[in-house]
DNA sequence: CAATTTTCATAACATCAAGTTATGTTACGT
DNA sequence: ACGTAACATAACTTGATGTTATGAAAATTG
């Protein structure tokens, strides 16, 4: 005998409220509505469910073994509509995000942390760059992508947030020897090794640009294919030098393991920014995350500006 | 935001059994009924809870946790549903019985104790004799009572199945010194103090009666006012006598502390019997009690009638 | 004890979710 | 690319649930 759960439900609000009114206002009906599903619950079941002629509504035996179970269908139903509530004010659900390697394990991963405090909220990564990350917003496999792109050059299918100048500093250990140093000339730098972003990847173009501009001619690369954690370590124990995010580096400040050098680069025509396909059509917790990300960035910028005032740079 | 208990339910079905096809035949409804409830759960809350355009169907996050609720509904609605079967089956319930005192104490609580072996059945028992039993099945505050009447006096307001002619016999202790006598004479029982049940019970006029049979004048009462249990101390520590049903002694041959004298005395045109007032209208668990009360004492029947044959009864 | 109040039951009707069968679409495997 | 299986849609029927209005009965109160 399978026995309508809103009818327990209807069973457990009457137990506990002491009476059909009372029942029936608790689950938001008019209290004929409820009387007679109880009546018709009785006749289905064959038994009584409350004792009859008793003012005080006496529940029976059953009924009050019934109204135990409707007790849990309702906890169960609150739990799903808090559920639901969560996830539509963006507190729970999923977010699938890509970006270019480096910068998601030097910048967002950060933000993410701090994004879920208090949320319910699972993140899936994946790392790639601008082609490869369109073309999986196509596919529907990501929500957000982060990346540099050239802000004119975005396809009008996608929505691309600009939040940061794609700004590239040279970065070394925070022990470096140039460090030390006044003004860096070309001779000052020629010397150190560095450490190359993949070759598929945009810093790898701005590095040679960079090496071109500042006139070192035979580069000697000392590292090659390591994610930030690999290039963190080695910048920590050599002497080698690499081309970073700013912004990278910036968040990196804090454990006094990389720095920038204080020398003034030619920086590409890219922005950083939050890629989208449809960003009206997405999920509340998509687009929390992405005000997050937007309002963390405008921040962090602001930040960087401050900081960058206090340094000299130099030619 | 309210969700209907039974979209969770199907949530769950879908999820767990990989599809809206098995879904639908686990809840036990047409395919195109649970999809269109999907799609109706779907716009309700505003967000996708299986990936579009993917053939096996793929929940959400969203619709996993749900389904997680889902489940638990289900899982209450099972045992709401166990809980009426059992109930319809006389496994499970409540049963009012009311009877004379020393025959419930004596006889039929080890027939209740027997009953709720492996049932889940609250029996809630009175004391009283005829006339008060037969008020409290009109006032319907007692499903059965159990008591001892002449059958022909019954009204037709009530259904009376005899089970046991109300046989008394003079009861004493087990070590009492006429048990060990060949033959009883008056002289010999003379001598003896007497338990006399409660005035207003049937047994004390019973005993009045048998005083005067056997030709017992100036009776000497030194108990009264008692229930079975302490009569039952008294008479193993004393030597007083009392009239007592047959069966009650009989179940107590047991414990081997009372006993019957066997004197043969006059019985009244009583029957022992199971008194109701409606029988049809009775919850199954009732009919049930009812059933088995009646086999029980069937089977006491037959035992006190194969006792009886060993044992012979004097003048 | 009668009057009043409270509480549940019933009636009559409207509405909408949910059931059905029949029939597209569409993704996936060979 | 073609067939099959699985899901979606359509059109219609049914039945539970909602409503208001009202009746009946028990409990309370003066």
């Amino acid at each position: 005998m399978k026995i309508d759960p809103r009818h327990l439900e209807i069973l457990a609000a009457i137990v506990d409220g002491g009476g059909l009114t009372e029942g029936a206002e608790a689950i938001g009906r008019a209290q004929p509505s409820v009387s007679r599903t109880i009546a018709m619950l009785e006749a289905r079941i064959g038994a009584p469910l409350f004792e009859k002629s008793r003012r005080p509504l006496v529940p029976t035996e059953l009924c009050i073994a019934l109204a135990g179970e409707g007790r849990r269908i309702l906890a169960a139903g609150n739990t799903a509509s808090a559920i639901v509530t969560t996830f539509r004010t963006g507190h729970r659900g999923m977010v699938r995000i890509g970006g270019t390697p480096v910068f998601m394990d030097g910048v967002i991963s950060t933000l993410i942390a701090e994004f879920q405090q208090n949320r319910q909220i699972r993140i899936e990564q994946c790392y790639g760059y601008a082609q490869d990350l369109m073309d999986k917003l196509d596919a529907g496999t990501l929500d957000v992508a982060i990346c540099p792109m050239n802000p004119a050059a975005v396809s009008s299918r996608f929505q691309f947030v600009p939040v940061l100048p794609g700004r590239n500093v040279i970065a070394c250990g925070s022990h470096h020897p140039l460090l030390r140093k006044g003004s860096l000339r070309l001779a000052d730098i020629a010397p150190y090794p560095w450490i190359a972003p993949p070759a598929s990847s945009p810093l790898y173009d701005d590095m040679r640009h960079i090496l071109r501009d500042i006139g070192v001619t035979d580069t000697r690369i000392s590292f090659s294919g390591g994610t930030l954690a690999s290039i963190t370590a080695i910048l920590a124990n050599s002497e080698a030098l690499t081309v970073l995010p700013y912004s990278v580096v910036f968040m990196a400040r804090r454990q006094r393991i990389v720095s920038a050098l204080s020398i003034r680069i030619g920086h590409p025509e890219r922005m950083l920014g939050i890629l989208t396909k449809d960003p009206e059509s997405d999920n509340p917790t998509v687009r929390r995350f992405r005000r997050f990300i937007d309002t963390e960035f405008r921040n962090l910028s602001r930040f960087i500006q401050q900081h960058e005032q206090n340094i000299l740079w130099r030619d």
